[in-house]
DNA sequence: TATGAATGAGTATTCATTCAT
DNA sequence: GATGAATGAATACTCATTCAT
């Protein structure tokens, strides 16, 4: 990801201070809109400082994501472990309460290292990696929950409710649609319980308290 | 939308080869990365005709999303027609197919026109209008099914189920993830039926604090 | 100049309808900045017709100088002939009042055809032969006011004043500067006494009057 | 003017280089036909580089203009401190004779500079500015002539002699008329003369109506 | 190592001109 | 002849990337 890993303290500090400069201009422009000499300017580094570290504009991207997505998983982590002892709906609440927090402060950045992942060219291996924790972490939690159920079928589960919390945040952003809180919250507490009935291999299906 | 309204058979043949060509390389990279040149040669027309029938880059994205959610309207209005008379989940999941379908065989298209949708200076009254009449659309299927439900919900609840819907379809085009459909249809019945209750205004939930 | 020389009446209408468009344009934008397309749709004539006739965008402005020069050569011809009789400065004066006018009805139209006329690669022959018979016309004015006076220098003289008209003409249009006609006129006399004095072979120079 | 104002030597050069560049390019084509590729590479210097210090074509014409007029204003004061002393019709030759040499150098450019001049478009203040500091140069050298000569009329006077001496310096220009330099100074003086004539109060002009 | 001047391939768009109808 | 759709070379300008200082 980086060209070259910062040893000094001064280089990390560089490193830091690009990708701030990184965060702040991605958060307000798509990347193929974003000039690498925009980013080193509001950075306060030298373009010529800013190619010492990063190979390529998508590089500075990826080293984005990775970094939100590990900062993520710790998130999540320290969240599971604190809400131990809470209802499962709580719990997945809280955990989703987060990630939307994170998605509210940053909205655009968000949009745009999700188009990155898109790429057909899309680079895999370290940021697959990154991703791989993520879903662990969320497993987890599910495990947590449902200690009989298959690991496996766990997995998918884990992996579905990324994704969904994923969509469903960034759907959110969009104030127009969704314009108080508790319209995304009542959502979101919805789909949770669909999914986690699924696990329970009780499927919601065909109006199931109708009968 | 046009910069000018093709008259002749020449020309419609013209505007129908720009719009086949921008589908292919749209489908192939983000809108910001396509060049007007790339979807000329792909097109197989003279970069001075594309311009003759479409004022900017941006012009053909938001023709070809026009024209895309028309066709979408359509089909969706046709199966409604076509459908009545089954079974609510039945009706619904013929819909959802319908896009699903529109989705795979042209994956990145979806993105791109979606990510088209999200930029700040989206331009408005044509397009969305659009919009309006594919939520319209839903919203007549679930009155349908709910003749006794109030209007204003119904549309809240069919902007939701079109929201989701989309977000449900891009999600599944991850193949590594969504290996077989069955998994999708899994997870789209599950969401329906929940969607479905809340307009019952007997949620899915399982103990929610109000009780 | 023309591609064609127009036989029927419908040509000859078409040409002179290309010609008042190629006016109206090039009295508004410089001839860079005029479009053949722009210039037919003004003409209210297909651009496949303005081809038909015109080589070139450049035929087309030599064409209008070319009109135009003949027509000031007429204006000035008349005036010659009537104002028999007259004092000589008023003679002179009623000449420029003519072109003045001329160039106040289509300002920015004169400015171009002169840039027309200083390009490089301006064609030769037939436009040199209208700008020898403006010359000409101009030295018979000369002549008859001065029947001594060798023919050589006679014609030098002319050139001189053909130049200065234009120039001072164009100087005119500048209402920043020449608010007034007076002003023009004041500074028209005093440049026409002072060639007429050279052909007198009586130099003004060193204060005349003054001794 | 500039995009960015040259600091180190090597920048510097570039300008110069560039400047050098435009130069050569307008004195062949009107600036409208003048390309910014062209120029550069005339210049010996890459396109990116221009549009480092120039931020259009117009910048380019602009800049090269003002430099133009900033060298010349300075070569008439040396001029008019210089030749102190001498007779007035000398130290108006010698100034003319400067202008003169200078068209003479660059025929085509001082067409382009006036023409860019005459746009509607023109923009005011840097180049106005160097415009009035060199009708201020040769008021400066009429009221060191006519001390007693009113400080408006004199200002007046200096802008007609500042027109009359670019248009006849233009005029000059074409050699097929001109022939000998001879010519153009006999003009000038003429010229000069009767324009010394109008700030005595005694017009040259003969018999003139009002006597 | 840090800097930022220099580079030039690449982009959107225009417009003179041609030619099929 | 008249039309106007089609063409594509050409233009102004940008920006990722390199490299001399």
């Amino acid at each position: 990801m980086l060209k070259k890993v910062p040893k000094q303290a001064r280089s990390e500090h560089m490193v830091a201070c690009i990708l701030a400069g990184a965060t702040r201009v991605l958060d307000a422009v798509p990347l193929a809109e974003a000039t690498t000499n925009h980013i080193a300017e509001v950075a306060g580094v030298s373009i010529g400082s800013l190619y010492q570290y990063f190979g390529s504009k998508e590089a500075i991207a990826h080293c984005l994501l990775h970094q939100h997505l590990e900062q993520t998983v710790g998130l999540l982590r320290e969240i599971r472990i604190a809400s131990r002892g809470c209802p499962v709906e709580e719990r997945m609440r809280l955990s989703f309460l987060e990630v939307l927090r994170d998605h509210r402060s940053h909205p655009m950045l968000h949009l745009n290292l999700t188009a990155v992942t898109q790429r057909e060219d899309f680079p895999p291996s370290q940021l697959k990696q990154v991703v791989g924790r993520m879903i662990d972490e969320i497993a987890l939690g599910l495990a947590e929950e449902h200690p009989e159920a298959d690991p496996d079928e766990i997995r998918v589960c884990a992996t579905l409710r990324h994704q969904s919390s994923m969509l469903l945040a960034h759907a959110a952003l969009d104030r127009r649609r969704f314009g108080q809180d508790s319209l995304v919250m009542d959502y979101f507490d919805t789909l949770s319980a669909a999914q986690l009935s699924l696990l329970d291999r009780r499927p919601v299906r065909r109006a199931p308290q109708s009968s």
